[in-house]
DNA sequence: ATAATTTTGTAGCGCACGCTCCAAAATCAT
DNA sequence: ATGATTTTGGAGCGTGCGCTACAAAATTAT
């Protein structure tokens, strides 16, 4: 049935989205993608389709291994309120750790390209949907067991705690250090905690 | 002394400024600069220098009418608090009002130039730390004057409020509505109230 | 072996990019 | 009026862009 590929194409999209990471859409080159991909240009567009779908290939998989991947790990525990708090620590510390500062790339996409082209846009809303609602979820769980307050309004602290993500995100990017991110992420982390009974003798863990 | 110019400057100015905020940097040309601007891409070299340094000189312009405006129209009123709510629901309304959900273009060019550039990575990240300042200052002058709590710390909050504006900004330009930007920023806002006491019946007395 | 099918590398198409050269046009001082 | 100086428009430079045509290379089915 023909020639076989000569590449592994999981890995060479892996590389793709290294590349759209760091440089964003318009300005990575079908030939830097190609070279970083290690194929040729023709075999990128046989394997592909152009750069555009490519690009969507490539966002697919960066939700799947960036963010479902953690939101499933995160959630296996059945400890909602640690879920949530461990997303934020985790976004800050893969945001300090990353020396090049590529923030996450359906933030940076948001921004970037999504404006100007509908359909990828849908596609971007439609992955931060998904964080919000990871959020939410937890956050009724929370509620139902008694581990936040009760008048806590699960939809919008979901809301507030998507919008506190993607500010880390955009701050990060700019080059913040962790006292700038965690001053962000800790008074909307404070929201989760019971209100503190008068008399505490020695405050346990919640 | 010459040949005079034709053209006003300054509306020039505002005319790139409308055209990087809606395209951003890359994706805007000289030529699409040149136009909108009413000008002749010699005129436009002749006066500004090349496209990056216009492109400063249009961030310097959008802070100074957008941001810096803002801050001090807000800040004559003396009332701490009510700038910081005022200044929030500005930023939703402009958001929504926007036809083009432009977003904010500093917030823009965090993501999509800054990282590239250091230069303008320097400019956008002061531009960021003056909207940061605004805030706490704001809230140094509620909690000195006893509208805030006293365990409120400015620092903290004001960076917090920084990652919220820009979580907004971040949403509105992916087409949010008004209830999910209310959403975000509704929590934070509730961290100005002053705590209510224990009021046993409805004749509280404090 | 042969034919059919698919992948690969090269070369290059047409186009838009940032930017510049240059001469005509317009304004100043003298 | 004259000469100096600046702005203006048009033409065009070199480069890199997304993408494709084409034929050699590699594989399967017969």
């Amino acid at each position: 049935m023909g020639r076989l590929k000569a590449f592994d194409e999981d890995r060479a999209i892996d590389r793709a989205v290294d590349r759209f990471w760091l440089r964003g859409y318009e300005a990575t080159s079908v030939r830097d993608l190609a070279e970083r991909m290690g194929i040729g240009g023709t075999s990128l567009y046989n394997a592909y389709g152009d750069k555009r779908a490519l690009f969507i290939t490539a966002l697919a998989r960066y939700a799947d291994r960036s963010m479902r991947e953690r939101i499933a790990r995160l959630e296996k525990s059945g400890r909602p309120k640690q879920a949530i708090r461990a997303f934020l620590a985790e976004i800050i510390d893969r945001s300090l750790e990353d020396p090049d500062r590529k923030g996450c790339l359906l933030v940076n996409s948001a921004l970037d390209v999504a404006p100007h082209d509908a359909a990828i846009g849908r596609v971007v809303a439609d992955y931060l949907g998904e964080l919000r609602a990871f959020f939410r979820r937890n956050l009724e769980a929370a509620r139902t067991a008694g581990l936040v307050s009760r008048q806590t309004d699960p939809d919008e602290l979901a809301g507030h705690l998507l919008g506190v993500v993607l500010g880390i995100r955009v701050l990060a990017r700019t080059g913040a250090d962790r006292a700038q991110l965690e001053a962000v992420a800790r008074p909307a982390l404070r929201l989760l905690d019971l209100p503190r009974r008068r008399a505490p003798a020695r405050s346990a863990r919640s």
